[in-house]
DNA sequence: GTCTATAAGGTGATAGAC
DNA sequence: GTCTATCACCTTATAGAC
């Protein structure tokens, strides 16, 4: 159950599909492609798999878990104060996603398309955000933070953590006029820059650095 | 040219492959879904656009036409000092994306599945944001503003408008746990949440208001 | 477990009547 | 211009040999 034999078929099918219905979509993707990206027959995705649909959803989870848990994790895993906490969280965040840049895209897309059946999927993960929440309310009782709507935080964090990733190709070709290294070149600085820009915005000068 | 007929049959189709096209991106998209919604034959679709590829690319510039063009405009369009013509330009541009939920996501699918193509079509369109850029920096040099890199700024006030919208499901999923009524609520006070939250942070007190 | 062959239904596109 | 009928191809899924 723990030990990972990396030519076991199950597994070549799951990192086929993960690949093809990331960069795909579900309606985009072909299970032909998936089969040739594993190396093996059309047939055999569905003996293990039974269908489509069934293997998108496994890839689906995947991807949530990918960007969920991963995000309250970072979150949990640092120390120091508030703003310490915060700017490794981003830094922490900002590297996961780049890593996996087309996940939150793909995630974004299905969801839109079929918003009930996904966002129940996403409600049933029951994502445990008190934590962060109760660290904020906490920041801001101590005095250390203007006030500000906990959840409305939460969401500028991600959004600029998220969105320029998201939307690279927008960016590039709008921004940059097509200049891919312009871009690149760009988003080293972010790390720095998205701290900054929150941070600038929610500390209270009481305990200067 | 000028004049529109209603029941325009060209007028039609156009509107009916939006629709359809937005919600399920070109793979998810189909033409008898297309014709069915503009109420006529599908043999129509091919009489007046060819092909599925044609129509697409005109949906997608339309898209990109509502997105880019109006950034620009309802930035030009605000006058004041620099922080009133922003906060202006964020309750426009919001306003805007809100009445087009879905069309952020589409152009992002479509742009992130076939990058090279897309990213030429934006580069093509060559949107002047120098008039934005020149402010920004206007605005440090005369000491109203902290520096930062005007792309980054543009940038995080891109990414806390759109994002946000985009993400809706999720959002309504993970963090109001399908609660769709919180959600609302939420995005109600964020056009001052997030003028507030940009100006906090880039404002200088010089000259406090 | 893995393959080839094929079924069953869908999809974009066209031909041709009106 | 608009329709019905149909083609040619593609796609998921299964049957059955090995």
């Amino acid at each position: 159950m723990i030990e990972k034999q990396d030519s076991n078929t199950e597994e070549k099918i799951i990192l086929a599909a993960e690949k093809v219905f990331i960069e795909n979509g579900m309606a985009g993707a072909r299970m032909q492609q998936i089969a040739d990206e594993a190396g093996i027959n059309k047939a055999l995705l569905h003996y293990y798999y039974r269908s489509k649909e069934k293997l998108f959803e496994i890839v689906f989870k995947t991807a949530i878990k990918m960007l969920v848990p991963n995000l309250v994790n970072a979150y949990k895993s640092g120390d120091g104060d508030f703003f310490t906490r915060l700017r490794k969280f981003i830094d922490s965040y900002i590297t996961i996603i780049e890593k996996n840049p087309h996940i939150p895209a793909f995630v974004i897309h299905e969801v839109n398309h079929r918003p009930d059946q996904l966002t129940n999927m996403l409600a049933e993960l029951n994502v445990d955000i008190s934590f962060i929440i109760n660290d904020i309310n906490a920041a801001i009782d101590a005095g250390d933070m203007r006030p500000i709507n906990p959840y409305d935080l939460m969401i500028n964090v991600i959004s600029l953590t998220i969105f320029p990733v998201v939307a690279r190709p927008m960016i590039t070709g709008i921004i940059f006029k097509g200049d891919k290294k312009g871009y690149k070149e760009f988003m080293k600085h972010r790390r720095n820059v998205v701290a900054d820009f929150i941070i600038n915005s929610i500390r209270l000068e009481k305990s200067q650095q």
